[in-house]
This record gives C-alpha cells, sequence and structure tokens, in this order.
DNA sequence: TCTGGGGTCCTAGGACCC
DNA sequence: TCTGGGGTCCTAGGACCC
C-alpha cells in the first residue's frame, strides 16, 4: 500500500537560470555585459536584465524594442551553445540532488529532502547550486524554496534575478494570498480573465472561496485542481523527468498568399528538420501532427496515426502532405499564417528508428508501398486506426 | 501587442472491442 | 435487435509555459 507522504519542510527546490539565453551571450561576449541585450532579430527571444529595464520582453518585436532602447545590441540565437549550457546547469543539479525534475533548458525543481547527512539541508544544498553554476557555468541561477513545485516556482520568481528565497513552512499563504491571479503559474491569460469576471483579482480572493464557487466559475476539473494547487494540497511530489513527449517545427509565413506546392515545399523543409533531429536523438514516433494557424488567428491541427513508430522523413512527408491536403479548404477559406509538423506518440529512444530507416526508400516511392511494407513486417491487415486514417486507407 | 519557435497536459467525442 | 457496462485508442481542440 503506498502511503503518500505530507512534506513537512521547504524541501523542494526550484532553479531557474536569470535571462538564459541573453546571459549565454553576455557570458561569451564581453562586450554585451552590463548592457542590455536582446536574443533574436525580428522577435525577441529573450531580454537580459539591462534590457528589461526599458520594458523590452520576450516576444516583443525586434523593432519595437529597437525603440524602446536604440542602444539595445541584438545577439542571434546560438541554439548549440544554449544546450551546452544547460548540460552544464543539470549537471550540477544532479550532482547535489538524485531526483531532477526538468522543465525546460534552464529550469528545474530538485527534491533536496532527506539529503542532511550527504549535502545539507535544503538551504544548504540551495547555496551550493548558486555557487557551482557560477563557477563551472558561468551564469546566475535564482533558487526558491518551499513545499509545494507552485511555491517554489514562485519563490524563485519573487527572487530574480540572483536571488534565493524559502517560503517557511505554514507561511505558504501569507505569500501567495497576495500575488495577483494572473502572475500564478499556470493561470493563463483565459482563466485570468473568468476570475477577473467575478472580481476575483488576488491569489487570496480565491483560496477564500469554496472549492464549489471556483468550480462554478472556471469549470470542473480545473477549477478543482487549481483550488488544491492555490491551497498547498498538491504538487509536492518531484518526479524525475519522463523524457521528451513530440519533437516539432513550425513556420510563420507570414500573410501573403502562399499557392499549394509552396506550402508543399515548406512542409517538406519541416519535416526534414523533424526526422533528422529523430534520427540524430534515436527517436522516432506514430503519430504525425499538422499544425495550422489561419489569417483570423484561429488555429486547427490534423493529424493521423500509424500501427508502427518511424522517423523516415519520407514516410512523414506523405502523411503530412496527405493532411495537408485534407486541409486544403480551409486553408483557401480563411488564408494560412503558420505551418508546423510534428510527431508525437515517441517510443522509448532507439526503438523503431532502424525500422524507420528501412522504409525511407519504400516510402519514397510512394505511401502505398510504405504501408505494405508494414502491414508485411507487422502481419497487420489494418495500418491505421480512426476516421481520418481510415479514409486514408481506403483511398489506396 | 497578435509576434516566433519549441514544447506539455487535459478533455470530449467517436470508433471499436468484449 | 436492442440494451447495458466497461475499456482503449484516435482525432481535434484548448490552455498554458519558456
Amino acid at each position: 500500500m503506498f502511503v503518500r507522504q505530507e512534506r513537512t519542510d521547504a524541501s523542494i527546490l526550484h532553479a531557474d537560470a536569470d535571462a538564459f539565453f541573453a546571459a549565454v551571450e553576455q557570458r561569451d561576449d564581453r562586450s554585451l555585459r552590463g548592457r542590455p541585450v536582446a536574443v533574436g532579430s525580428g522577435v525577441v527571444m529573450a531580454a537580459s536584465y539591462e534590457a528589461r529595464a526599458y520594458g523590452i520582453r520576450g516576444g516583443m518585436g525586434g523593432a519595437e524594442a529597437k525603440r524602446r532602447c536604440p542602444e539595445i545590441r541584438f545577439a542571434p540565437p546560438r541554439f548549440t551553445a544554449y544546450i551546452e549550457a544547460s548540460r552544464g546547469l543539470f549537471d550540477v543539479f544532479r550532482g547535489l540532488s538524485p531526483v531532477v525534475e526538468g522543465l525546460s533548458l534552464e529550469e528545474a525543481f530538485l527534491d533536496g529532502a532527506g539529503l542532511d547527512h550527504i549535502g545539507g539541508t535544503p538551504l544548504e544544498i540551495a547555496d551550493r547550486l548558486r555557487r557551482e553554476c557560477m563557477e563551472r557555468v558561468g551564469l546566475a541561477v535564482t533558487v526558491g524554496l518551499g513545499r509545494t513545485k507552485l511555491v517554489a516556482k514562485m519563490a524563485s520568481r519573487a527572487a530574480k534575478p540572483d536571488g534565493l528565497l524559502l517560503i517557511e513552512p505554514g507561511r505558504e499563504r501569507d505569500f501567495l494570498d497576495a500575488l495577483p491571479v494572473e502572475s500564478i503559474w499556470g493561470i493563463g491569460p483565459k482563466t485570468a480573465e473568468q476570475l477577473h469576471r467575478n472580481g476575483l483579482r488576488r491569489v487570496g480572493d480565491v483560496t477564500r472561496l469554496p472549492e464549489g464557487s471556483l468550480v462554478a466559475i472556471v469549470g470542473g476539473p480545473t477549477g478543482s485542481h487549481l483550488h488544491a494547487l492555490l491551497t498547498n494540497r498538491r504538487g509536492t511530489r518531484v518526479r524525475p523527468s519522463s523524457g521528451r513527449r513530440s519533437v516539432g517545427a513550425q513556420h510563420a509565413i507570414g500573410r501573403a498568399r502562399r499557392s499549394r506546392s509552396e506550402q508543399r515545399a515548406i512542409v517538406a523543409s519541416l519535416v526534414e528538420r523533424v526526422s533528422r533531429r529523430m534520427r540524430t536523438g534515436g527517436r522516432s514516433g506514430r503519430t504525425i501532427s499538422l499544425r495550422l494557424r489561419f489569417g483570423d488567428y484561429t488555429r486547427a491541427t490534423r493529424s493521423l496515426t500509424l500501427a508502427a513508430p518511424t522517423a523516415a522523413g519520407g514516410l512523414i512527408e506523405l502523411a503530412a502532405l496527405r493532411l495537408l491536403d485534407e486541409a486544403g479548404p480551409e486553408i483557401s477559406a480563411r488564408g494560412l499564417t503558420l505551418l508546423g509538423v510534428a510527431v508525437t506518440n515517441l517510443s522509448a529512444p532507439g526503438l523503431g528508428v532502424q525500422l524507420g530507416l528501412e522504409l525511407d526508400s519504400a516510402a519514397s516511392q510512394g505511401l502505398d508501398l510504405a504501408l505494405d511494407e508494414i502491414r508485411g513486417r507487422y502481419g497487420a491487415t489494418s495500418v491505421t486506426r480512426g476516421p481520418g486514417t481510415d479514409r486514408w486507407l481506403s483511398e489506396a
């Protein structure tokens, strides 16, 4: 019988590198240090704290950033450097705690419980983490400590940049209740809007509410989940990251009208990127989806699932192009501004990749051949399921 | 203020199976 | 042929995050 353990001390650490991309650029280029820096060109992907002082934020257009701060320096993104730096950070994290849950390249939860005799108290671990990240990777990391993941995360956010903040057990409500609801991790524009409309602006307004009332406002499962989260009844377990669940690529194509063959070429290049990354990562997957954004900012996805995982560019491309064809009428009616391809339903690393490679040549000769190949290999009469793919098959 | 690229998780409804 | 209960898988969309 599994007994759920209550966490009695503030032993969850949330470690977050400050202005990560921009900090890596400043680390590697002395001339950028102490100055407003934006990573990206057309769009700001990350802004240094000096740039943030001018109100420059991630996602802002490059022209707008320039307007707010004419002397801003733009650095083109160097993803390999960021991945390298991320490895360095996670090496430090894993050296300090056996349980590390990565959230992104620059951010992770660490379980600091029960390490007093090996690594020290959670607070001591946090100190060492910050010191080692600076010494070994050259980056400032802020750490929040709390009894739940939400509290730790909000603590690090409050302590940025280059800070450390521990929320004592029992003081969580004091800390959270004062925060505006839209600042809470997991509450986005939609939920915040619903809360505001009901006069709830601070977390305290929400936590004073009976759970039932919250459910009535934001809807069933979301409501009880949110209530549990905000009253510290959930999010006490740090679980090691389970690995990535999808591989995708997308491209914003602006408002200019693209011919069908141009669209197909974009899809082909996206598939190329995705399948290359899948192969270098030793991954394969079964579900191929096409992401669309239209001129009116509405979105749609179309997907289909194969019987066997693949990393084969040829096969993924045939599937993606088929989905593109199916979406043709909608695209003509509403215009197209973004195309994306993603593969989900990934197998364990290594599985299915070989098959995918072997199928590549068959796929290049046509979808039917590739499907026949799968059928033969798996002895399956039906390669796919679901209405979309059945239609796809019946045309064969 | 709609601007880019990469993700995660959840839910509803239908197909299909026993 | 209808009726019922239980479950899995797939597609599509929504909301959110860095």
